[in-house]
DNA sequence: GTCTATACTCCGATAGAC
DNA sequence: GTCTATCGGAGTATAGAC
């Protein structure tokens, strides 16, 4: 029932809360608050907390996916492509400093609790490490091209992490142009 | 009173469930049964659950230091000190695997709970975060002591959150290699 | 589809006996 | 210093009126 207009909004606000607030410490009265209806309401469109992270996770693959699609309408050079991934420390930077990564900090969370949809949730970090290791190797990186990829997607969960940490924007700043930096280096080195 | 031998045995299990489930998720149940005492014997000890994460917190702190006056002790070559932080990787690799770094993982937990202790727990982080400022300025780094310093803990932490997604004791092992010889690369470029 | 009312569990925290 | 008993509140979840 994740498809009528309250279903919709349930999961965007619960997305929302989840992001900033974390999943466990975001209880059902905050998500029926946010959208304005009563938790006893609730219950028609998602039978337990986890169906709507289920439902949030499901969401934010489409998101991913639909990001994805956007960087390949960009450009047709894989090196731009990946800048665009780069990109979303960048266009993220107040809500990275103020809550972290939206897909790293659930990761991390989900492990804690041990809870069952940590598989879903690695498949968004699966998703863009995919189209990662394929625009490498588009590149030319070869056999490094996971790797690389894998390197990246740390490479800015470190970031996050830190940007998180000390809300430093400068220090956002210099590592996204290390990142840049990085990446030049790789795809120079591919053409030689 | 956190100095008998059940306050610290309270802190010790208390770091260690708040480690693997994460703070909130860790409930004054959880730690009683973990010490062995009662839920009623417990508040003797603590007052509230903010108290314990502040002792836990102080704990970690004075850990830290311990480990930093190790690879003090170790060795007096800037770049073989830093090596000893990178090793943390290597030796914790599957608690990290599992549960990601302590550090990062709280800090995101307290970050997004909005919680008191923030300030408390991002010491954890300055205190790595000066020391490693130091050895690089030793090692001849100069101004970009501190920002070197901010990579190296950004990019533990990035291998910590893929390491805890993916469970990859190899991605762990090939990024130590290139945090080891990025490392390498700065200090021969700082003797030149 | 949306509401109120409510059951039941667990939480952090307190009081007071021993 | 440790225990049992218990409070008040919040959590997830259900039943049933409208």
């Amino acid at each position: 029932m994740r498809d009528g207009k309250t279903g919709g909004q349930i999961v965007e606000r619960a997305d929302d809360l989840f992001y900033r607030q974390g999943f466990e410490a975001t209880s059902f009265a905050d998500i029926a608050a946010a959208v304005g209806i009563s938790r006893g309401n609730f219950y028609y469109h998602f039978k337990t907390k986890d169906e709507i992270l289920d439902a949030v996770i499901e969401a934010r693959i489409a998101a991913s996916r639909e990001m994805i699609a956007g960087w390949e309408a960009e450009s047709d050079d894989p090196e731009q492509r990946i800048r665009g991934y780069i990109r979303i420390l960048t266009d993220n930077q107040n809500d990275i400093m103020a809550y972290g990564c939206p897909v790293g900090t659930l990761t991390s969370e989900l492990a804690k609790l041990n809870h069952q949809a940590q598989g879903a949730a690695g498949r968004i970090f699966t998703l863009f490490r995919d189209w990662l290791r394929g625009e490498f190797e588009r590149l030319g990186c070869g056999g490094e091209s996971d790797r690389n990829a894998m390197h990246v997607l740390a490479w800015s969960q470190g970031v996050a992490t830190m940007a998180n940490a000390y809300r430093d924007a400068d220090f956002v700043d210099r590592e996204i142009a290390e990142i840049s930096a990085w990446l030049h280096d790789r795809a120079a080195e591919a053409r030689a």
